[in-house]
DNA sequence: GTAATCTATCGTACACCGTACGATAAAACA
DNA sequence: TGTTTTATCGTACGGTGTACGATAGATTAC
């Protein structure tokens, strides 16, 4: 019975819509194709109709996400081209989350795929060996990937920061073991905006490899 | 009906260890209860005496893991401590592939606690500020952790390395789109063993805060 | 020794998950 | 108008984690 009258008919952009607007909210682990389906008021079954499985809606909601990385701009120079990409990766990795849980995992689609390619073109147009261009790459990816997925397991906001790390701190037993942890902990209480962090990191391994590239003499 | 005689009894340490070996060779998605208590040929509600459920299993799983990182002497310089500790945990999650999918999502045990203090406390007691200890503590954990998770999803021997990495190239479907992608993987295939470049990075980043730490004077 | 209690075991059952199969009715086409 | 295609979805099955309660051996109390 297709299209009934009063419901929008369903479509896999209205699907994935619904699917990434309940992960950003609810955590993906909670998003079942039950669940799914009755955001959407339809069946369960009728969600097959445009994906095969369940897997492959998360593959999809990876591929959403990655499709909204900026692309560098031809003519940048190969440390700002890199700093446009990864900072916007970071980015849509901390607006959504759950896809650091799902990213790598996930089945490479073009979206990704041309995430990486972006990366390692720029590497290799900038002057590095295969070889540098293969570290530099898992450095950077790793830096990205990492810290979103460091960052995804905090909450967000500075006063659910404060709230989250206090009541973390009260489940310890004894931290009279642990002073330099609590100090940690407090100290991200006390800063609950880091001035980020993660950019600094980046800079610092972009130094290393531009000095890198500065000695092998290639440009 | 407690203790049959032909078979040895339930422990929490069995239990572990027959997790941990069925981990390590068929992966922790397909660890459940149900296959866990086959194996050690017990009911599957037996299991629920030692540990109270599926999620206090996998913790424990994390804790067996992060209690075999090496600590450091207590003499050791900073660097080689953190050194130390750095390459141990990266043994560890490398030998335990699953880890990477569950270690920051596990309730923090006392072993992880311990690991995380070690590195807090020697970037403290060498001179780091609250604030640079923070910093170096993110950067060195992401990049453990992060390199890691990338290198668990690939097969760790060389043979098998160079066959999958050729599937996965066979399955895209147009690899001109994405010459450099291409060259990459290639890359992998004839270089199945990366010459340590977990630690060239590693250094890379604990050169950086070397540098920075000299910089602040403190010693 | 016997009775009461405790403890480790586990069978059954239930709720929730992904999804295979086939039915159905509206839309498209002949 | 009759036929085919397409989007919908109800039902059911197998696989999960686990709550509940039964049970039989070990332990303890008398």
């Amino acid at each position: 019975m297709p299209r009934s009258k009063g419901k929008e008919p369903l479509s896999q952009a209205r699907i994935m819509r619904a699917a990434v607007r309940y992960a950003d909210r609810q955590g993906i682990e909670s998003l079942n194709m039950r669940r799914l389906a009755g955001i959407l008021d339809a069946g369960v079954m009728s969600l097959y109709h445009y994906y095969p499985s369940r897997d492959e809606l998360l593959d999809g909601m990876v591929e959403y996400v990655a499709a909204k990385i900026e692309q560098p701009a031809n003519d940048e120079p190969w440390r700002d081209a890199l700093t446009t990409l990864l900072v916007s990766a970071r980015q849509q990795m901390r607006k959504h989350g759950w896809v650091c849980a799902i990213w790598s995992r996930s089945t490479l689609g073009p979206n990704r795929l041309a995430f990486m390619e972006a990366i390692l073109r720029t590497l290799r147009e900038a002057g590095f060996s295969v070889h540098d261009a293969c570290d530099a790459y898992h450095a950077l990816t790793i830096h990205v990937e990492g810290s979103a997925l460091q960052a995804s397991l905090f909450p967000v906001k500075g006063k659910a920061i404060q709230r989250a790390a206090k009541e973390f701190l009260g489940g310890i037993e004894d931290p009279s073991h642990i002073p330099y942890f609590v100090e940690h902990v407090q100290h991200h209480i006390d800063h609950p905006e880091m001035p980020d962090q993660f950019s600094m990191m980046l800079n610092l391994i972009l130094d290393g490899y531009e000095a890198k590239l500065a000695a092998t003499g290639v440009a």
